[in-house]
DNA sequence: TGGTTAATAT
DNA sequence: AATATTAACC
């Protein structure tokens, strides 16, 4: 029993994310705006020569309001999650693992275990999930539609298709449930915690759509000190990933350009 | 209380 | 187009 925990954990462990792919960018992302407005001064971060677009404020905006005080996190407005690719992978991943049948929102949200993912955000994206799949499986093959790119990024596990028979049977729920559940007051979310902000331009694009600024979380240091009591050496996933500030790998002629690569 | 779904809003 | 939010129901 316990070896076949720790089995199909560590397949699991290994199917996360490397952390070559996870840290990639954070703080380096931040725009002036946004380290002003948290007051984070990176020492020394010179301006990139692809300066953000002057214009795109209002968000930040939203946050600087309320950092006066420091409480409530829950009251602030979170920016809107994107779904990297790597995200979604962890999303499926979490799904598979747990079989169909015990994917629900909150413990989906719990296994991926992602900092500053709320469970409306696994709701919604499961709920086109769901969506993706009905029509995937009608479609006959795959006849992947224009914007279905993000879920045909991730394979879809064969038995997500096939309602036919056990698919959680075997798939019981970790009794553990790692990490997540010790991830405990998300509510801190507020303070400095913004790590990572993604700006995918389409500035080439002369006409109507400007741009659609991306803020994106991800969360740094300050929960490990937290976790590091109660985990085991032998379980350490990389829990707080937060970093998923990695989507650009294709779409890297425009968003790579606007990210620094190097760190400072 | 939380999940699902559909509709609607940003 | 992608994600969030809301409403209605279970």
């Amino acid at each position: 029993m316990r070896e076949e925990d720790s089995n199909w954990f560590a397949k699991w462990e290994e199917e996360l994310p490397s952390p070559e792919e996870l840290i990639p960018l954070s703080q380096s992302l931040i725009t002036p705006d946004l380290a002003i407005a948290f007051d984070l001064r990176s020492p020394n971060q010179p301006q990139p020569q692809t300066t953000p677009p002057p214009q795109q404020t209002n968000s930040s905006a939203e946050f600087a309001v309320d950092s006066s005080g420091d409480e409530p996190a829950r009251t602030l407005k979170r920016p809107r999650l994107v779904w990297t690719p790597q995200l979604h992978k962890r999303f499926v991943d979490a799904v598979a693992h747990l079989g169909i049948k015990n994917a629900v929102p909150k413990t989906i949200m719990q296994l991926m275990s992602v900092d500053g993912l709320t469970r409306e955000n696994v709701a919604s994206h499961l709920q086109k999930y769901r969506l993706y799949l009905k029509r995937m499986q009608s479609g006959g093959g795959n006849v992947v539609g224009e914007s279905d790119h993000l879920f045909a990024s991730s394979p879809v596990p064969t038995h997500f298709l096939h309602p036919t028979g056990r698919q959680s049977s075997d798939h019981f729920i970790p009794s553990f449930v790692p990490i997540a559940s010790l991830q405990h007051h998300q509510p801190q979310f507020l303070h400095r915690q913004i790590s990572a902000v993604n700006f995918t331009s389409q500035a080439n694009n002369n006409n109507g759509k400007a741009m659609d600024q991306s803020l994106f979380l991800a969360r740094q240091s300050q929960q490990q000190q937290q976790q590091v009591l109660t985990r085991p050496a032998s379980l350490h996933l990389h829990t707080q990933v937060a970093n998923y500030a990695d989507d650009l790998e294709q779409g890297a002629n425009t968003a790579l350009t606007l990210f620094p690569t190097r760190e400072n």
